[in-house]
RNA sequence: UGACCUGUGAUGUAAUGGUAGCAUUCAAGACUUUGACUCUUGGUGUAAAGGUUCAAAUCCUUUCAGGUCAUCCA
């Protein structure tokens, strides 16, 4: 164990307290309880990543439960798919544990709660019940049934175990107290009839346990120390402790704590709606590279260790939160970075003829594997006459911060010449279909020569179109193109599917890539990590783009108009800038008092200059849920039409009359004096 | 109009009454046979108001904002 002095998160905080309190470390023990009915996504790998880590941390095993109380649901495929991709990401747990196995004891600790009169049969139906549950705001009525004999309630207890009831007639209720404010403490369901095969047991029952009533027991079973699991499960956590405490005899007494759960940009992570995507086909499956899935992540050429740095670093609190997707990103640019062998591949080919260069002779020259890993060695790559290099590396002239291929400018073919550009040579229609240039002999890289030392400004990847080797290359981009796609009341997560996620496109790879397999990760040189798609063959090479490189020369160029309508707008910085100035004064504005108001008022207008309505609308959208931002986006597009001199278009006004029947006064105020400015109903 | 939970830069997370730190993002620069990596530098922050204290992100009060809870789901 090393001394370094990491910072806790609160699970942490807690767990040291209880070792403060004279809890013995070696009854430190966690559990990661699935229920097997879909495949683990990112958002559960921080759960994973919590409570394994915690027993990395502690030295302290960690089970594997899979909470199997729902037949209706669940299934061994999903098991066998949880254990794989659990022990991909690199972590082991202790036992594999079902609490399917605990139904006998869970059923003779029920028969001990009705023997002391602490749960009963009812035998309404489900409408009935709920009815009888009440309000948040005004209590429940007892059920008839709830003061049935222990005599009858055993008996008729029996006979739904023994199968003579039909589903539904009659469920086991926890008697506590029908006016707790806490609407699970209102004699909580422990039993219904289910006539359904189990993945494990069969038919052996008809009776299941819900699922407080199984949670807290089971970790009890298990001696759990501590029971880690998402915000959504606070409230249960009343009803946890009730009902250990009905059955608690040892020491060792299991303790719920909840953190927040992991939300990620541009993504969606319920389980129903990831299953709806693989259904109507928008994705090809459930490891399609787009999907958040574990499976779909690994398909997609991320790592294990990327993962888990991920996870780490997302670090564990209290508060709702959204992570960025490009923390993920830089996580696996990290690992890939280290690991992936570099290869050289042409994705959007230009022909390009080097018109000194004798005709028929070809050169193997020398490539270093990896930079960052001096064991990785080196390989040799075929140079010709004719090459492939990428479209977007040659301008017939450019400005001086283009440090690429123009006519009369000098580059180096990465491992190869310098070249300077000739001439161009156009079709009919004035797209250029070949590049000449002549190449300097002396220059070869690695010769030792001077000319090979030389110093210019551009490096270009190429392949030799001899020897290159033609694949199929998918390149994905994010599934949607909102920042929340499900956070919105008022549009449906579908409609903010990107349709151009998935792109097909056909490259050259250069030839030391015929024994690539499947799952081999590379890097393409300036363009980015590659690995082979599951789909590939040694006849047909297929690759997936994990993720492109960091690239700061993107950002600069010209946006380069073209047809693709469903991108975002490119912002230029300043305006970037100012929506970020807009919904950093609406995070505020709620919260001030009237002067201070006003004066972030000024810094909204002032900001609300520099950027269209079109930038607006999504702002507001976006923002559905906090207040802030929605007054200071209209406030900004008042602004905006003011000076702009326009009247509100159709989405403004649309926008506008939205947020004048917003349920915040102030918003509504303002928005109806944007109304009533521009005299709309 | 109840109960419970939560508010720290753009994002996430530390500081447990004592210097508001770290990572990502963003920006500028250095290096570069990857406009990558690496390195240097920089910007933005304790929701608000009041109180306790020598000292408050931290404790108290109020307000504001966000979330969760009424499946025979987990």
């Amino acid at each position: 164990m090393t001394e370094e002095k990491k910072s806790l998160n609160f699970i942490e905080h807690i767990i040291e307290e209880d070792l403060r309190n004279g809890m013995n470390s070696k009854n430190l023990r966690f559990r990661f309880p699935p229920e097997p009915n879909g495949y683990l996504h990112i958002g559960h790998t921080k759960a994973i990543g919590i409570s394994f880590g915690l027993g990395l941390h502690y030295n302290a095993p960690v089970n594997l439960r899979f909470d199997d109380t729902n037949p209706a649901k669940e299934e061994q495929e999903y098991v066998d798919a949880i254990k794989k991709d659990i022990a991909w990401l690199g972590y082991q747990w202790d036992k594999e544990c079902y609490s399917s196995d605990y139904f006998q004891q869970l059923y003779d600790w029920a028969v001990k709660l009705i023997n002391e009169g602490k749960a009963y049969v009812d035998s309404q139906s489900a409408e009935v019940i709920a009815e009888q549950k009440g309000t948040t705001t005004e209590p429940g009525v007892n059920s008839p049934f709830r003061d049935r004999s222990v005599e009858e309630n055993l008996d008729l207890f029996t006979k739904m175990k023994n199968g003579d009831f039909n589903e539904g007639e009659h469920v086991v209720r926890a008697k506590i107290d029908m006016a707790d404010p806490n609407m699970l403490m209102r004699d909580p369901l422990m039993y219904r009839i289910l006539k359904k095969s189990h993945h494990r047991t069969g038919d052996n029952w008809c009776i299941y346990p819900m699922y407080d009533w199984t949670h807290g027991e089971s970790d009890y079973i298990e001696s759990i120390s501590h029971s880690l699991c998402s915000l959504e499960f606070k409230p249960h956590r009343k009803l946890y402790d009730w009902f250990l405490d009905q059955i608690y005899t040892q020491d060792i007494r299991p303790k719920q704590r909840e953190f927040a759960r992991l939300n990620l940009s541009y993504t969606i992570m319920s389980k129903r709606k990831l299953l709806k995507l693989v259904e109507e086909g928008i994705v090809s499956g459930w490891d399609d590279p787009r999907m958040p899935t574990i499976s779909g992540l690994r398909r997609r050429g991320y790592t294990p260790a990327s993962i888990r740095k991920f996870v780490e670093t997302v670090g564990v609190a209290k508060r709702e939160n959204v992570i960025d997707v490009s923390l993920l990103e830089f996580c696996v640019r990290e690992d890939l970075n280290k690991i992936a062998d570099r290869v050289m591949a042409v994705l959007d080919p230009v022909k390009l003829i080097i018109t000194n260069y004798p005709e028929d002779e070809e050169e193997w020259l020398e490539a270093e594997n990896n930079p960052e890993d001096e064991a990785a060695g080196f390989r040799k790559v075929p140079f010709s006459k004719e090459l492939y290099i990428e479209r977007e590396d040659f301008k017939e002239e450019a400005g001086r911060k283009f440090f690429r291929l123009t006519l009369g400018k000098e580059v180096r073919l990465k491992n190869a010449y310098i070249i300077k550009g000739e001439n161009v040579v156009k079709d009919a229609a004035g797209n250029i279909i070949e590049i000449h240039c002549s190449y300097d002999p002396k220059s070869r890289s690695g010769s030792g020569s001077e000319e090979s030392k030389r110093n210019v400004k551009g490096t270009l990847h190429w392949v030799s179109i001899k020897h290159a080797i033609p694949s199929e290359v998918r390149v994905y981009d994010r599934l949607f193109n909102d920042e929340a796609p499900d956070s919105h009341k008022d549009k449906e997560f579908m409609e903010f599917i990107n349709p151009d996620s998935l792109k097909v496109i056909k490259g050259y790879v250069e030839p030391s890539m015929v024994d690539a397999k499947p799952l081999d990760q590379f890097q393409f040189q300036r363009l980015g990590y590659f690995n082979v798609d599951i789909d590939s063959t040694s006849e047909a090479l297929v690759f997936n783009k994990t993720v492109g490189l960091r690239d700061t020369w993107a950002k600069i160029k010209p946006v380069q108009k073209q047809s693709n309508t469903s991108k975002q707008p490119q912002n230029k910085p300043n305006e970037v800038a100012a929506i970020d100035e807009i919904k950093r004064a609406g995070k505020k504005y709620t919260n001030l008092p009237d002067e201070k108001r006003e004066l972030l008022k000024s810094k909204i207008q002032e900001a609300a200059k520099k950027v269209e309505i079109e930038e607006l609308v999504p702002l507001y959208q976006t923002a559905a849920k906090k207040v802030g931002t929605r007054i200071a986006t209209i406030v900004a597009l008042d602004i905006v039409l003011q000076t702009k001199e326009i009247r509100p278009d159709d989405i403004a006004i649309e926008f506008i009359s939205k947020a004048a029947n917003d349920d915040n006064d102030l918003l509504k105020k303002e928005a109806i004096e944007i109304l009533k400015k521009y005299n709309i109903d």
